[in-house]
DNA sequence: AACTATTTATAAGA
DNA sequence: TTCTTATAAATAGTT
């Protein structure tokens, strides 16, 4: 469309070259809009000269970053993840190790034993066994603790006590008879319920089962 | 350019729409491509029709990862950063789960106890001791199986071994005497060590503490 | 950048 | 959809 035909080649003038692109150019982008209008399409158009000139159109009814988003739903291709590849390369092991720490849980649960070997289960039940040991210490030294400090808050409930009726007998100038029964009855008003802190004596505590360990969530998130 | 001149608004007829579509989406490629031979310029063109169907073209200079690239560049904007963001979130949350799944398996090994609660400590207690039941279980049924095993390649060995016998009896024609003695060094040639499966005694296993199980690392990677 | 002869694209019809 | 063709539009070469 011209006043001769041409070839479809490179243009090796470079002046004739960049006049060319620009006429092509303007004309692509009335073409890409017309599109756009006529046909109720989205375009979007990217350009760069040979002198590395930068051009754009887009449809005004959508985005450049939505139809790159479109563009990578459609063709399959994920631009991002080889842009980040390496991110997402941490990420995958680190959901590999989350994956390994799940299943060492559920085995110390006492789940998915087949896939351990004799030596793995042996080392397995040696390893539960010394970490009970530790938490029934651990427990007991904090029952004792606990055991401590109420003894101390009841002997200064005591000597309290004592001191009150002292000053009773003082203030009245008169002696009372003192019975055990009211000695206990008071302190169970002091204290409120008298069994709030019992003595661990067995073991295990069934009711406790599901109580803060035993419900972790295993599944990958 | 045409029979006649349209005015350039939305088609509204949709088989029209569609038609027109075609032929203009044919032709603004091939002007890409001829703008790309031409001019040497590097063209992207990403098309979706109204019924969402998609072209695109791009020339074979260059990628559509390469001019988004160069888009992005030269627009200033970043595409990538939305997703970037979204993806270190997961990466973060998953950092979190990886950290409070590898707090639990320090405590169900017997560490940092001090940060549970009694009734925590309790129920930990109890899940352990549940987990060693079923670990000893398979444990037995495990050794219960191999030993099993080892009965029946015993028999088997010695049916094997009367057959031999018998053949030899009749090869030569005469009776051999059978001892005890023989009988026993003749299996230890068979099964070479015959001390490689001992039997499970005791429920620990010092030896094997260090192995498979208790040497986890449990620093954040 | 403007002009214009010509080529090319395409609207409408088959 | 595809082909045909009259006509509109784009543009190569020129000024």
């Amino acid at each position: 469309m011209g006043r001769g035909k041409i070839e479809i080649k490179r243009i090796e003038n470079t002046t004739n070259r960049q006049v060319t692109f620009s006429k092509r150019r303007a004309g692509i982008i009335k073409k890409a809009k017309e599109l756009t209008i006529l046909c109720d399409a989205h375009v979007s158009l990217v350009l760069f000269s040979s002198t590395h000139k930068f051009f754009e159109y887009c449809s005004p009814t959508t985005t450049m970053k939505k139809m790159i988003d479109r563009y990578q739903q459609v063709t399959g291709t994920n631009l991002w993840d080889s842009h980040y590849e390496s991110m997402q390369k941490e990420f995958n092991k680190l959901k590999e190790k989350n994956e390994r720490l799940r299943k060492s849980i559920r085995q110390r649960v006492g789940d998915e034993l087949d896939e351990l070997n004799h030596a793995e289960l042996c080392g397995l039940e040696q390893n539960l066994s010394e970490a009970l040991k530790k938490i029934r210490l651990a427990l007991d030294s904090k029952i004792k603790r606990q055991i401590d400090t109420y003894k101390k808050k009841i002997r200064s409930a005591e000597s309290n006590r004592n001191k009150v009726f002292r000053d009773a007998q003082e203030e009245f100038n008169c002696t009372f008879e003192e019975s055990e029964e009211d000695y206990e009855s008071m302190l169970v008003m002091r204290n409120g319920n008298p069994q709030l802190f019992p003595i661990r004596v067995q073991p295990t505590h069934p009711d406790l089962h599901e109580r803060g360990f035993g419900c972790h969530d295993l599944r990958l998130g």
